[in-house]
DNA sequence: AAACTTAGCAACCGCCTTTTG
DNA sequence: GCAAAAGGCGGTTGCTAAGTT
């Protein structure tokens, strides 16, 4: 259909890998003119891409905010989280972890947690492999979260878990508006989070980290949690959505360390499958931590 | 040391949806 | 309202480095 010059021009289009060169060239392309229109773009550039090339380089590899290194355990968890809600949404995923691309997410689920289904053998998208990784794998990722919160906040270091206090006192705050709700009403009761809480990384319960998470993204201007209170063995129970981001806790009350130590945890606690108490399953997937990336 | 395997990830492909003229 | 172009998304491929035999 195309002409004998724009045969030419496709013979010309460069694929693969990009160089440093063209990376410059789009960069100050883009720096100069904004991003969009991309196949106009790849033309005034200069550059002998298609438009989606530029765009996919740009989006996935070159745009100044992609966060770049191993994913954090509180990301791997709200990934599993969100994934075991909507599925292979990579995109809208993507959207609740700041600075990672769908095309990160989906290569971590393929060749991490895919690779976790196979050696187990279990269908990746089967009921029963979400509920693998929500009794063996997110409750050890807690554990990682917690165990790296405690560390970074012994030391000096800098790290995605530490402790913005300003923040984590209006979490608290936020908390206790949880707390204070009459276990009786029949309502959700809706609470505001402060949008000031959105670079917490809460050293202190996964729980607000989720919290966290799901606010900064979800509701980046005034958010709106709507949750529900119970009360099982003496805990109290809460079901909190934000968005349609909904998870159920238990809050643990632990009096004496203090406001800042009180906890919500994430209840992982599922009807229990004859499956989930074979012992060698449980053994296989506690003994795989090697091969998941729980540095970081 | 070489051959082979595996893991990770950047990039491409094709389809679908949205936007533009 | 329609067709073409552009954008977006999920699936797949292929390359490279690291690990294993």
């Amino acid at each position: 259909m195309g002409s004998s010059c724009n045969e030419i021009a496709f013979d010309e289009l460069r694929r693969g890998p990009w160089t440093l060169e063209e990376d410059d060239l789009l960069i100050h392309y883009i720096t100069c003119h904004g991003e969009g229109r991309w196949n106009s773009l790849a033309k005034s550039s200069g550059l002998k891409r298609t438009g989606k090339s530029c765009r996919l380089r740009w989006l996935n590899y070159l745009k100044p905010d992609i966060k770049r290194g191993n994913l954090t355990p509180q990301e791997q968890l709200l990934i599993l989280e969100l994934h075991s809600k909507w599925g292979n949404r990579w995109s809208k995923i993507a959207h609740q972890l700041p600075g990672r691309t769908d095309n990160e997410i989906k290569n971590y689920w393929r060749t991490r947690v895919q690779k976790q289904a196979r050696h187990l053998k279990i269908d990746s998208n089967s009921k029963r492999f979400v509920e693998t990784l929500r009794r063996f794998w997110m409750p050890r990722l807690l554990e990682k979260v917690e165990q790296n919160s405690s560390s970074s906040s012994s030391s000096a270091s800098i790290s995605t878990t530490e402790v913005d206090q300003n923040n984590l006192s209006s979490i608290w705050q936020a908390e206790q508006t949880l707390k204070t709700t009459p276990s009786s009403s029949p309502q959700p009761t809706i609470m505001e989070i402060p949008t000031s809480s959105s670079s917490l990384c809460s050293s202190y319960s996964m729980a607000m980290v989720l919290l966290e998470n799901s606010n900064l993204q979800i509701h980046p201007n005034g958010d709106i949690a709507t949750y529900y209170k119970s009360s099982i063995q003496n805990n109290d129970c809460y079901h909190v959505g934000i968005g349609n981001f909904d998870m159920d806790f238990i809050h643990l009350d632990m009096q004496a360390i203090g406001p800042a130590d009180d906890m919500l945890v994430p209840e992982f606690q599922v009807a229990e499958a004859d499956w989930m108490k074979d012992d060698d399953l449980a053994s296989t997937f506690w003994s795989m931590d090697e091969l998941w990336h729980f540095r970081n």
